[in-house]
DNA sequence: AATCCACAGGAAGATTAGGATA
DNA sequence: TATCCTAATCTTCCTGTGGATT
């Protein structure tokens, strides 16, 4: 220990980093995947879930549940650990009872899903990525499921993704299974976040799946509050919080629809420029350029996954804010829009999809563009930029050069 | 009051990409 | 593997319109 201080103090480095107390004392404890032993203000919906399947451990088949709630509301966690707690149980007791767990946006074909679920029973990979006919693996499922007499729960996590993404056959057939396996059972568990999903579902399927409806209302901000001192316990080193840090963090994600991850992550990033900028306490001025912070990494996010024509479009309503000779209009940005794809050379749209490209750049929160009438001069869109630029235009000009050059 | 600009934004058809199906 | 389907993207053509100007 004596030689590694000396190195340092050699290096001078990490001399003023060791000196503070450090800020984290674990970090894990703030991650959205940690799971904290006890859910605080989910004890209602904790206990609805278990209820249900419950019914697992007394041989029945449970009821069919669909889960909603807002992001960031604990559906995930709360499923989580009640699928945990109903396997330990069903060992301790000796009814065997499999949960598996599937994220329907990584898991998001009709083939996945079953290849997905075939595998985990046989504990290993029997079905290939690709290959099979589909009802093949759905038949190697079959098989191994119907081997012992058991009641397997399915948990379909962000199960409007695959209803949007395929189609909902794959419910249709796994809510039909029971009719045809011998000894085991299965039930599923959908969660979602989109509250109207069910419009696009098959009503056969709906009525099936939606035996049983668990809501998750949006956290209040006093919860959040709740929520964040029992994780902040964890996570930090006593003392190094302000006392206005955690209610201005939960204030700020009560406004965003209670979103205990944006929560969570507001506190972290505060905490982590605190740490950063070498202070030993995390002040509420912390937490103001967390959630600035928060929000750019959001918009860059955003920005990198448009599609090119989009960038473009973008990249032509940076150039004529930066040009600034007044009000940026639709016609302006086409004129430039379509200047820059002739020389890139790119295709050129026409002007109505461009303005519907407009549309969607301002429905994203990139820009704002309210159509105003500036009367003998016509109906127009003004658009102003709603995020600063310096970065995003970096962005734009290294995507958009990394597909050719002849626009710089 | 009438005109007319510079688009907005709806409808419908064409094109295209990627997944489903045989 | 080929081709068939579907949903998303894009075009063409269109009607509608707030208000400064005439």
């Amino acid at each position: 220990m004596a030689t590694l201080q000396q190195t340092l103090d050699g290096v001078g480095l990490f001399e003023s980093i060791l000196k503070t107390t450090p800020i984290f004392k674990n970090k894990e404890a703030l991650r959205h995947s940690y799971t904290p032993s006890d859910l605080p203000h989910r004890g209602e919906q904790t206990n609805r879930l278990a209820t249900i399947l419950a019914a697992a451990l007394r041989g029945e088949t449970p009821s069919n549940i669909l889960i909603y709630g807002k992001t960031g509301t604990g559906k995930t966690l709360v499923t989580k650990f009640v699928a945990k707690e109903l396997e330990k149980t069903g060992e301790k007791i000796g009814v065997p009872a499999t949960t598996i767990y599937m994220n329907c946006e990584v898991v998001d074909t009709h083939y996945r899903v079953l290849a997905q679920l075939a595998n985990t029973l046989y504990g290993q990979e029997v079905v290939p990525f690709t290959g099979w006919p589909t009802d093949q693996v759905f038949q190697a499922f079959f098989d191994i499921a119907d081997k012992k007499k058991q009641v397997i729960v399915v948990i379909f996590d962000e199960i409007d993704k695959i209803v949007k993404k395929s189609s909902d056959e794959v419910l249709y057939n796994l809510t039909r299974i029971n009719t045809d396996l011998k000894n085991a059972r299965v039930s599923i568990v959908g969660i979602s976040n989109d509250l109207r999903f069910t419009d696009f579902l098959d009503p056969r399927v709906l009525s099936s799946l939606g035996q049983e409806e668990i809501v998750f209302p949006p956290y209040e901000a006093d919860q959040l509050k709740d929520i964040l001192t029992q994780r902040a316990i964890l996570a930090f080193t006593d003392g190094v919080l302000d006392e206005t840090v955690i209610p201005l963090c939960a204030a700020f994600a009560a406004r965003e629809h209670g979103d205990a991850r944006r929560a969570l992550d507001l506190l972290r990033v505060a905490a982590e420029l605190a740490e950063l900028g070498g202070a030993d306490k995390v002040t509420e001025a912390h937490v103001r350029s967390a959630k600035e912070k928060i929000e750019q990494d959001r918009v860059i996010e955003v920005v990198r996954t448009l599609p090119s024509q989009s960038k473009l479009v973008l990249y032509s309503i940076i150039l004529l804010e930066e040009r600034g000779n007044g009000g940026v209009i639709t016609g302006d940005v086409y004129n430039m829009y379509r200047e820059l794809s002739r020389r890139a050379p790119m295709d050129i749209l026409t002007q109505r999809r461009v303005s519907d490209l407009i549309s969607e750049l301002d429905m994203l929160g990139i820009i704002n563009a309210a159509v105003i009438s500036k009367g003998r001069y016509g109906r127009t869109k003004e658009i102003t930029l709603g995020v600063p630029i310096t970065r995003i235009k970096e962005l734009l000009e290294k995507e958009l050069s990394f597909s050719n050059s002849n626009l710089f």
